[in-house]
DNA sequence: AGAATCATGTAAGGGGTTACATGATTCG
DNA sequence: CGAATCATGTAACCCCTTACATGATTCT
């Protein structure tokens, strides 16, 4: 089964770099993105059961002398396939970009996968016919009306995210 | 006591025109943005239920003869100042734009309210303030690394709405 | 001596969703 | 005659948060 949360994603990501218990994946997601990203302790905890549950991660016990015993997680082959088609496949919608997108830039860059060009012009042809979509609909509103400000709201959004993905993303993701 | 959700003050906006009952207002807010804020039917009925006992509604049960009868909603003094001071509230951040702030637009506009040029201008001095604030964080990183991107992004995000709350939303918002 | 760090959880609650229940009426 | 409309809800579940529990160790 494959999560249905962008948070799992991110702490399959967290396990790619190798083997980590959950008190460091706490405290990698909240330097790596100032806190951006980093759910919950008590949320982490409960993601860690159910990701282990569905044999995306595996986990062995560790005791230590002078500390609590600690829970190591392990990626298993599924769990690594399940991150990198999460990392490759474009997002939706616009409001899924200031999480999600960034999170998947974050991962290509701090593991050096390839592939990041490659999401990048993915997500721009997304954005390019939502952008055509908008403008249709425009055309067939009220001009002064309300809509008419929604829709402008709509276009500007998706125009700026188009440019940032060209102008800064794209170099970002092609500079290695 | 104050709502906690912004969906809250959508169903009060929902009765500034006049009272309702909980079907009316499901079909009153799915006209009146493509179905955008409607919550859930359910939801609705829930959140009705709570207005009424934090006595921002009151209701009375008219019985119909060939219907079901129905709950007729009402504002209470409130409930009226509840509303008028969240609409001429600026949102404080970039994420509750997309909904709550067009919320508050279309409510002025809808009610022929006063009031919305001041919002936008308030709200414009709130995403200038963002916009230094991100600006100066910008020259306190690595240029190249992913935090810049990051910064990149939203300050292209800060922007763009910027532009959107001069060139489009104080037009609008003035227009009468 | 007290605070922060290490380490893992449970419980309660918030805001939302879909699915389900009920039952009459009117439209195609 | 079946589907859509009218009208109001309950139940189950999802993802998330804060508060709380536990207990040792190391820093100040």
């Amino acid at each position: 089964m494959a999560p249905q949360s962008f948070t799992e994603y991110i702490i399959l990501g967290a396990l790619m770099s190798g083997a980590k218990h959950g008190y460091e994946i706490m405290q990698f997601l909240g330097s790596a993105l100032e806190a951006a990203w980093r759910p919950s302790t008590s949320q982490l905890y409960v993601l860690l059961k159910r990701l282990e549950n569905t044999k995306l991660i595996e986990s062995h016990t560790e005791s230590q002398e002078t500390r609590p015993s600690k829970r190591v997680l392990n990626l298993t082959t599924a769990g690594r396939e399940t991150f990198l088609e999460w990392l490759n496949t474009p997002v939706e919608h616009v409001r899924d970009f200031r999480m999600e997108f960034l999170g998947k830039m974050f991962f290509f860059d701090f593991l050096s996968l390839s592939g990041a060009g490659d999401l990048v012009e993915k997500q721009i042809r997304i954005l390019e016919k939502l952008a055509e979509k908008i403008r249709t609909r425009v055309n067939n509103i009220d001009k002064k009306g309300f809509m008419n400000l929604v829709y402008g709201y709509k276009l500007r959004t998706v125009e700026s995210l188009l440019l940032w993905l060209i102008q800064e993303a794209k170099p970002f993701a092609v500079k290695k």
